[in-house]
DNA sequence: CTGGATCATCGAACCGATTCGTCAACGATA
DNA sequence: TATCGTTGACGAATCGGTTCGATGATCCAG
């Protein structure tokens, strides 16, 4: 069943064959109804590999996800669904590869198999090897965040500083003085994650603005460790009236350490960050935070990933979202 | 940068490049070291589509997940982890298709297009059509979740009609007479979702064996649906005292409710069920209920998958996994 | 009636690997 | 010295498509 088959069964040669099914040549209406007949009826579909050698490119893009070893956040989820779906749409299929920092052998498969037209990368470190490698292989890619140098690079982030000050003034307006932030883990925050980075000096920046003081926290992404980061920070520093976090996943391990502690929210505590919707609206009372557009990230990098592929000599394009913080009920007056 | 490029440079032939890299056969060792000096020296990787092409076989396997619009739930996000995981491992690549029933063009890509050697098909259906095409296409499959004629093809499933049984047992152990059901939603549950009909039967011959009153509902994969459903629940049978269910998403949203209605639990209500670990522990007070084996279901997938592809003529190999209920702790005596 | 343009089709080269058949060189054996 | 077996390397065919150049048929204008 390749497309000799057709040819024969159709009486014509292997060309015309392709050229029916391409139009890039005219063929005429009775052998191109006669071609596809046979077609039809043989159920035939061009070899995606043969195709792929033969015109140089692969119709398929690369997706490197953090390893599954480690839980994806929601947001990373959200946001993996609409590059699928995105690339669905868009006639692309996705070729998935777990991958950290390192070298492993499936992101080197990838980037040197020929096997995709482009790679969106995904949990970018501010030092990132695995950015060296695909410029050095001249392989287009889009990256989700940036490294410490954006500049000659495509990429799409949120802008977690920006948002991050925003919900410090936030807080600031609403009277606090002593807040905390609860960021993602220390492992990810020493191995040079952009947005732990940046929502940390975001953080400092807005305390330093508005004269407040604020204390940080590494946390990992779960419920258990964002119940004894939040103890921690009551024991610690009692003084402090409102947590600023960018990490969903210890949300719900902060809401029952403020149970267990007796505080309620907003009216003891105020409680706000950067989270999926999902994460939100799941936080009770519903957080007041910067919804993270993972949805529209995802499709957006699809789209400048193409681009990239049609003329990588293009000049990169970068794309900086700043939600807007919705307010909901879980931010209130410091107590006094 | 192709085995020509290597073969000229190291003064060969392009067979002996291959031969030197597949050791199939004998290379004189001087030969061999001068051809792996060049290829380091050019950082040179086989194409793997002309290597696909030849080979008829192309080291990826098709991974076909529910389609994007709908969010996956964590369970099925532990799925595709530890098959992304397995998949690297055993040096495959996954090719990801989002595919509900229909045929749509991804799936008929992944299907038709000869990229994969084999596919993992994720939410079975009952009656599934895309069971029948890839029986008709000859590509070897391994299914999460089997149909309602199991025996011709591969498949890992959990038994959710002897989870929901067990369930129903340990509630009847604990004096409950009044019982309710959890489902997934109406519409994955009238499309013929396997584990929404099996769990639905086990729910209703455990109730039935132990002379209890049942009755049952279907609620969407989040949280306001859960607490709807909760709530209809209680209003229309005040007399249930406990819950099973097999929708982790609606967990949250039943605990809202609980809460919201004044009831505690176990001491006022029950509440058991089937859900990804995570989901479990997050429950207040942790969920006493089957944890679904997400991870080693899908190594498992893939080493039946492999098995398949090598021999597909082989008979069909199942897995069905029964994992224990953890006791924890939100069952207790029925109230009186 | 002839020359040139247009249309439809064919044949062959090519993409980049793998693999089979062949053969030269060499050493060992008779 | 003639023969045989082994080793190491080469050349060509092949996988299944796409695409370029060429060719024959048809048509219209001059």
């Amino acid at each position: 069943m390749n497309i000799g088959e057709i040819a024969r069964r159709a009486g014509v040669s292997r060309s015309t064959v392709s050229y029916a099914l391409s139009g890039k040549r005219t063929v005429s209406e009775a052998t191109r109804r006669r071609i596809l007949d046979v077609i039809e009826e043989l159920d035939y579909r061009p070899n995606a590999n043969a195709r792929a050698l033969k015109e140089g490119r692969t119709r398929t893009i690369g997706l490197v996800i953090p390893p599954a070893s480690r839980r994806l956040t929601d947001m990373q989820l959200d946001f993996v669904a609409s590059v699928v779906d995105a690339a669905a749409r868009a006639d692309l299929d996705v070729l998935l590869s777990p991958s950290g920092g390192d070298h492993d052998r499936s992101f080197e498969r990838v980037v040197t198999g020929r096997r995709v037209d482009g790679v969106i990368l995904m949990e970018i470190r501010l030092e990132d090897a695995r950015v060296a490698r695909l410029q050095q292989a001249g392989l287009p890619f889009v990256g989700i965040g940036r490294t410490s140098r954006p500049d000659d690079m495509w990429w799409v982030d949120v802008d977690y500083a920006a948002l991050m000050a925003k919900c410090v003034h936030h807080l600031a307006d609403l009277g606090h003085r002593d807040i905390a932030l609860v960021n993602r883990s220390a492992e990810l925050v020493a191995a040079g994650y952009g947005p732990g980075h940046r929502a940390l000096a975001g953080f400092t920046q807005g305390v330093r603005e508005r004269g407040l003081t604020g204390v940080d926290y590494c946390c990992a992404d779960d419920t258990a460790a964002g119940e004894a980061c939040l103890n921690q920070i009551l024991r610690e520093h009692p003084e402090v009236t409102a947590v600023a976090t960018i990490n969903e996943a210890a949300l719900p391990g902060i809401q029952h350490a403020l149970e267990n502690a007796g505080l309620s929210v907003p009216t003891d505590f105020s409680v706000t960050g950067v989270a999926a919707p999902h994460w939100a609206e799941n936080f009770r009372p519903q957080l007041t935070a910067a919804d993270v557009p993972a949805l529209e990230m995802g499709a957006r990098a699809v789209e400048l990933l193409a681009e990239c592929i049609a003329d990588p000599s293009a000049a990169a394009q970068h794309l900086l979202l700043t939600p807007p913080i919705s307010l909901r009920g879980s931010t209130g007056p410091a107590r006094r």
